[in-house]
DNA sequence: TGCAAAGATGCACACTCTGCAAAATTACCT
DNA sequence: AGGTAATTTTGCAGAGTGTGCATCTTTGCA
């Protein structure tokens, strides 16, 4: 034993460190110069030039160039997983899905500059927030599994009158299906949360246009008043 | 004003008719050559040969060699909007969507063979479903226009207790959100149906499914038992 | 029939992305 | 240190995607 003491903060080899730092270095040009010229317009030689690196290493670290767009923060997904087991097992699932959100974008907004750049970049190009949306996707199986696994451990059971089931079938396929629904729906929360605070120009603040979706959901999608 | 009288089947003149043909044989092209091949492994010129019109030509109707797979029915979104306008002032905003997408799938599922086949595709790559995602957030907007209009011309508002806002302003902002939201929301509802519904190999009916997810949401996804 | 508009096509060209093998870098051992 | 194995970077060739432009064919219409 040497000294792999330390295991907060840049953890890992020199290999690792310089991976995630080449990685990031690639994202951060690929968002910057795209804010400049515009998406279309950023080729892979450009963003690979900025970030020092030759072109085919590009394709070693994205499969596509649209992704270097999109990933940003490739450990996100995770620590929002973590946050959803951690949340007080008093919290619904769709609660604890909301506080674990609400904390990972209070922290992603905390880089502005940078954050700002990539809404920018979205809100440009749709196909992008597309992509950025598949991404999200990808994750969306792995933390509907944390949602199961939360359910399971059995945090805050049927707060609403339970469904009831007319068969035991029936009620399995649903406990297969309510988690990735939930997940899927937290995704497109935090989608159209988004797009309406970037519509309204940033009038109000984020995590308020954030809480209010999570509010409709909670309530049932109800008819608003005409 | 001549003999533009017949507005039912296949309207339009030859020119258009013969455009939807040529679009139309390169979706389902793409989709056979891909439900046999993978799609990676089928090329715009395969495709393009199969419909009989040159690679140039694909690009003309397609700006991307995955859209090809993707939108098979360019009309739906259209249709469906009309189904929401038409649909009995008594249902809620979600009550409308449900039923009107309900409508439109199963006409989608009457046609069996493509359906499923473009499913299977789907399925096989995920890529590709992002796609389809997307092609459905184009039509996201619009149906969220739509879903605006008929609250404003005053359908079922207000079932459940009508929440109450602080400010006018906010009012403003949540008639503003909550179309979009809706309209997203259901969108992600059919994709997870679909997903599910695949997943345990077409054991329920697609339709059973659909239906549940929307009992979901209307509850406000409430947790279920443990 | 003849003219104008729109679509289809071929061609050149830039860009994306993938193997493959060689060179450079890092990890780990004595 | 020094050396070897593992991993990463890079250049190169090549297939495939996507675009602008000029030309040719088809359709719409008088």
């Amino acid at each position: 034993m040497h000294g792999m003491s330390e295991k907060s903060a840049a953890q890992g080899g020199l290999r690792e460190r310089k991976k995630r730092a080449t990685r990031a270095a690639l994202a951060e040009a690929a968002v910057r110069l795209a804010a400049e010229h515009g998406a279309e317009k950023v080729t892979v030689e450009a963003i690979s030039a900025a970030a020092g690196v030759s072109v085919r290493t590009f394709f070693n670290y994205f499969d596509t160039r649209d992704d270097a767009f999109v990933v940003i923060d490739a450990e996100a997904g995770a620590r929002m997983r973590q946050a959803v087991l951690d949340a007080p097992a008093a919290l619904s699932p769709l609660q604890a899905l909301r506080e674990a959100m609400a904390a990972e974008l209070a922290e992603a907004e905390q880089q502005h500059e940078l954050w700002r750049l990539h809404a920018r970049v979205l809100h440009a190009s749709p196909h992008l927030l597309v992509r950025t949306l598949g991404a999200h996707m990808a994750d969306e199986t792995e933390l509907a599994e944390v949602v199961a696994a939360r359910i399971r451990a059995g945090g805050a059971t049927a707060s609403a009158p339970p469904p009831a089931f007319a068969t035991d079938e029936e009620r399995r396929g649903a406990l297969d299906l309510y988690p990735r629904l939930l997940a899927a729906v937290a995704g497109t929360a935090v989608r159209i949360s988004v797009e309406h605070w970037c519509a309204r120009q940033e009038e109000a603040a984020f995590l308020d246009v954030f809480q209010e979706v999570f509010a409709l959901l909670a309530a049932g999608l109800p008819a608003p008043p005409a």
